[in-house]
RNA sequence: AGUCGAUUAGCUCAGUUGGUUAGAGCGCCGCCUUGACAUGGCGGAGGUCAGCAGUUCAAAUCUGCUAUCGACUACCA
């Protein structure tokens, strides 16, 4: 083995290894277990949270599969919709300065199919780099054919329930980008706008009932008013009840339009009278459905206003008899230009009352960033009331269940609450809609245009379009779980891995994917193999993982456009400070924010990012996964996880050097074990126990840190010392010695089959050196048996014989650290008032002692004997003394003797008063009172030990 | 406005059903290059667990209120 821990060296060759062997894939014995992962985008690259979520499934796929599960880690990407499109378009404007239209259709998205095979390898050599120990073989792309078949038939079959439907509705349009959003990709911003304050004259001389010729409605897009068609106040308002049914005219159009009566007129709020624009916004449009009022649509699909109205009823069919007309100087305006001449009309015609400061949620488009647009489009929808019911029953009953819990809450206040699901885009990159029209404006629903010939008996004559939009990628990706596994065919693959065990995502797609991948599975998937409960839906997976956010070290979220981005890659390779800033100053959106970003990062990374090793990065996540929604990088836990690496490696290092090459007693050779081997391996069980629980219960950061302190503070710090006397000592027998060795083998053979799912290369690197020597059969570690606590081997005397030697060697160099004696002085040493068991444990101990605690003697002393004047450490009740003669200074000692008992004196104080009290002692359960006496016992004998002992010593 | 979450050492975070002397890493202070490791070793300092009130023999943990921060949902005509 290399000297030192080179991580590049070991993690390069590896994966390559395991992968070529085929040892990803599923081993087809034992119980099917499966991962599905959340398709990252295809053209993308992995972030923070990729690899946060990735490392996650990794350690939980490896895990399963050393524990003999037949495990499944399926992989693959997504199309993603609208991000892909304008990836491409972006580059053929830059490099070609064309438009997809220009390409037309068919052409555009071969490019984009090119641009796929270009960039589409980066994700997967990432995936590679972080370990991910995925099914390469069955990887799939949400656009290969087989996954279009199973969206098609899933859409067919939908259509066929009744469970999908077309219509000209009311929704969020993104006029840059041209196509419908859903209202999970609006994000709602907080501006500051104004409010305007319009007049609208009542018609045919009315009045209100404060005797005004008009009345005032307030609206923050004024531009809409050309679409209004009614005016609403509530029933109830004395002001204006007498106007219902009467009319207004409409400013600037003219068009006569009814005073409703209607709910959401509120009598407090503005002035009381609500303007009702059905086709422009979604609250109107609910009036609207309630009144009856028509829908007028003013606006082209650019958001400009148009030529000239557009009217239907309110379920979305034409309307005739209407007045459609807009002035001309407003027509073919830009909307917000259209505000400001519509709101200067109004002022021009003196209608205009008052115009307040407001501040107001905008909806803005989470891709385009324009601010988006209700527009009345035709449009094809999931009804979700259906799918929704099952979906909550599912999590209510623990069919599925959300790790941490609270995130139930989130899923049900949305599921509770959900709205019919547009899933029409007008993109080019996507699932075609399997729908076609003849020239009458018919649908028809099929599997191809033959189909649908042969289905509705329609001649060749018979002109057939196929629909032009695309679906949702949501839709699509909503089908993950079983379309990735041959669905609708019932493949073994299918039976054998759905549901799959757990998926592992973040908090912030649960209603995007997640709800969505639950109803649409439980609709589609029965289980057909339990009698007693034929037609059961299936649920895709039973748990939901949901892990935090990754945040930058200030707690901001990574985003491209702040600069803070960090590459899991740099993380591992490192990065120089230039090569990172060029990185994330280049090919920005944004470029005037480069100055800014370059700043902060030549701040935070002074000396560029130093290369730490993909186990270091792993462990660093892992630690990182508790129950909290937020993470914030540090650096910092990254260069302490690379140490720990480090610290393993060089373990190993010292038990290959004593080992190799040795009998270690792999042959059942016969062997003594030390109290120290009996020790170690007894708090191996422990920890085995502990990290098995806290991986079942999906807490990787428990499970790390049990590992951590195991290796470190047991293993590494103890054990390892502890077998340096054994070893070194030329008299000690050959049986003790090969105990030893066996011990020190096996219990880092152990750790490393243990940390593998955590830390997979450099377990592995280390354990095929170790092999041999601890007498294991294998080609990988990977497929090696995931260690399982023995209870037999748990050894509570040994721990506590351990305990007590740890004690003294720590009150020796307590000694020694507080009087400033180096550690290589030799120290001769008194034990006063040792019980039998301090005189056995001495017995079995003495070399341990000595050498750890570098003694030059050591002496009990019986009942009587005179002891030289000392520093004094308690060991339970036995005194360790160290003789102050020309050592240690009597000052220093007094004063370190009186901090003892000043300490000591308010424990007692604590325990006393807590067993005075009447209450505790009557009511306190009969263990936690015992427990209080016997601290209190312990607190009052060391007290008398350290008073004593300073009283002798200023009497000197 | 509603829902949910957070507030524990200088920093980043653990703390499972109430019962410890409230823990870890990093940072800090002192000592040490001892034959796995200075990416190290040894010792140490540092916390009225946001605040207030309550329940209880006992509260970081349960309840209520307050403050600050955050997320989401809704509304603002």
């Amino acid at each position: 083995m290399e000297k030192t821990y080179n991580p590049s060296a070991i993690e390069s060759t590896w994966y390559k290894t395991w992968e070529e062997n085929g040892h990803f894939a599923p081993s087809g014995s034992g119980t099917p277990d499966s991962i599905m992962i959340p398709p990252p985008n295809v053209t993308g690259s992995l972030h923070m949270g990729h690899a946060f979520q990735d490392s996650i499934m990794d350690a939980l796929t490896r895990y399963k599969r050393m524990k003999g599960n037949n495990t499944l880690w399926q992989v693959g990407t997504d199309h993603a919709g609208i991000a892909t499109q304008m990836v491409v378009e972006r580059k053929i404007m830059a490099e070609e300065g064309k438009t997809r239209h220009d390409y037309g259709r068919e052409a555009f998205t071969d490019k984009i199919w090119e641009w796929k095979a270009e960039s589409g390898g980066t994700i997967t050599s990432q995936l590679r780099r972080l370990g991910a120990s995925v099914d390469w073989d069955s990887e799939r792309f949400t656009m290969d054919d087989g996954f279009y078949k199973a969206v098609q038939e899933v859409f067919i079959r939908l259509y066929e329930d009744d469970l999908i439907y077309r219509g000209k509705r009311l929704v969020n349009w993104d006029p840059k980008l041209h196509t419908a959003i859903s209202d999970l990709e609006v994000e709602n911003k907080d501006k500051q706008g104004h409010m305007w304050h319009l007049r609208y004259p009542l018609a045919d001389g009315e009045k209100t009932g404060e005797g005004k010729d008009h009345i005032v409605v307030a609206t923050t897009r004024p531009e809409t008013m050309l679409g209004d068609t009614g005016v609403a106040v509530n029933a109830e308002d004395p002001r204006y009840k007498d106007l219902i049914g009467k009319d207004i005219v409409l400013p600037l159009v003219g068009r006569r339009i009814p005073i409703v009566a209607d709910e959401h007129a509120d009598m407090e709020k503005g002035t009381g009278c609500v303007k009702i624009t059905p086709a422009h916004d979604f609250n109107d449009n609910e009036v609207g459905k309630r009144c009856g009022l028509p829908m007028i649509n003013i606006m082209t699909l650019n958001g400009d206003i148009r030529e000239e109205g557009e009217a239907f009823h309110i379920d979305g069919s034409p309307k005739s008899d209407i007045d459609v007309s807009i002035p001309e100087q407003f027509r073919g305006l830009e909307r917000f230009e259209a505000r400001r001449a519509i709101v200067s009309a109004f002022e021009e015609a003196g209608l205009l009352e008052k115009i307040e400061d407001h501040s107001l949620m905008v909806p803005y488009g989470d891709r385009s960033g324009v601010v988006i647009e209700p527009l009345l489009t035709d449009q094809w929808f999931v009804k979700t009331a259906p799918l929704a019911e099952p979906a909550i029953k599912a999590v209510e009953n623990g069919d599925i269940q959300f790790v941490p819990k609270q995130y139930e809450n989130m899923y049900f206040s949305w599921m509770r609450d959900i709205q019919d699901w547009c899933i029409s885009r007008q993109l080019w990159w996507g699932h075609r809609i399997p729908a076609w029209y003849d020239n009458e404006g018919n649908v028809y629903v099929a599997r191809s245009e033959a189909e649908v010939r042969e289905k509705h008996g329609l001649g060749a004559d018979v002109e057939l379009n196929q629909d032009a939009d695309v679906l949702d990628t949501w839709f699509s990706s909503g089908l993950w779980t079983f379309g990735t596994q041959g669905w609708p065919e019932n493949t073994e693959r299918l039976k054998t891995f759905h549901p799959s065990d757990v998926l592992v995502t973040g908090f912030d797609i649960i209603f995007f994917w997640v709800a969505r991948m639950i109803m649409m599975t439980m609709h589609f998937m029965k289980d057909d193999t339990s009698p007693e409960n034929p037609g059961k839906p299936q649920v895709p997976f039973k748990h939901v993982y949901v892990t935090g956010l990754i945040r930058d070290e200030n707690g901001d979220k990574m985003s491209k456009s702040k600069g803070n981005v960090l590459d899991p890659l740099d993380m591992i390779d490192g990065i120089d400070l230039e090569s990172l800033v060029t990185k994330r100053t280049g090919n920005m959106m944004q470029p005037q924010l480069a100055q800014k970003i370059e700043k902060r990062t030549r701040k935070t990374f002074a000396d560029g990012i130093a290369p730490h090793g993909t186990d270091a990065l792993r462990y660093t996540l892992y630690s990182l996964a508790s129950t909290g929604r937020d993470i914030n990088w540090d650096m910092k836990r990254l260069e302490g996880y690379r140490n720990f690496c480090n610290k393993i490696w060089n373990a190993a290092n010292y038990v290959l050097m004593n080992t190799e090459g040795q009998d270690c007693g792999i042959n059942d050779e016969d062997v003594e074990l030390t109290l120290a081997d009996k020790w170690i391996i007894s708090k191996l069980q422990r920890v085995e126990a502990q990290i098995e629980k806290n991986i079942d219960d999906f807490r990787l950061d428990h499970a790390s840190q049990n590992l951590y302190d195991f290796v470190w503070n047991e293993y590494c710090a103890w054990y390892l010392e502890l077998s340096k006397p054994v070893l070194w000592d030329e008299d000690a027998p050959e049986a003790r010695k090969r105990g030893t060795r066996r011990t020190l083998v096996r219990v880092l053979e152990a750790i490393m089959r243990m940390a593998h799912p955590f830390m997979p290369y450099i377990t592995e690197e280390i354990w095929q050196q170790l092999k041999p020597l601890a007498g294991v059969e294998g080609e990988t570690i990977m497929t090696a048996p995931y260690p399982v606590a023995d209870e037999s081997k748990i050894d509570a005397q040994a721990e506590e014989d351990i305990e007590w030697l740890k004690d003294f060697i720590t009150g020796i160099r307590n000694i020694r650290a507080e009087m400033n004696i180096g550690p290589s002085k030799p120290l001769e040493v008194f034990l006063r008032n040792t019980s039998e068991d301090d005189l056995r444990r001495l017995e079995e101990n003495t070399s341990f002692l000595m050498s750890l605690a570098k003694l030059d003697n050591l002496t009990a002393l019986k009942e009587g004997d005179e002891a030289p004047m000392s520093a004094t450490q308690l060991v339970g009740e036995m005194e360790v003394l160290v003789p102050m003669a020309g050592l240690i200074d009597k000052d220093k000692e007094i004063a370190r003797l009186n901090r003892e008992v000043e300490k000591l004196n308010k424990e007692v104080a604590r325990f006393e008063g807590k067993l005075s009290n009447e209450k505790f002692v009557g009511k306190a359960p009969a263990a936690v009172i015992e427990k209080e006496k016997a601290k209190l016992e312990d607190a009052r004998t060391a007290l008398g030990k350290m008073e004593e002992q300073l009283a002798a010593i200023k009497a000197l």
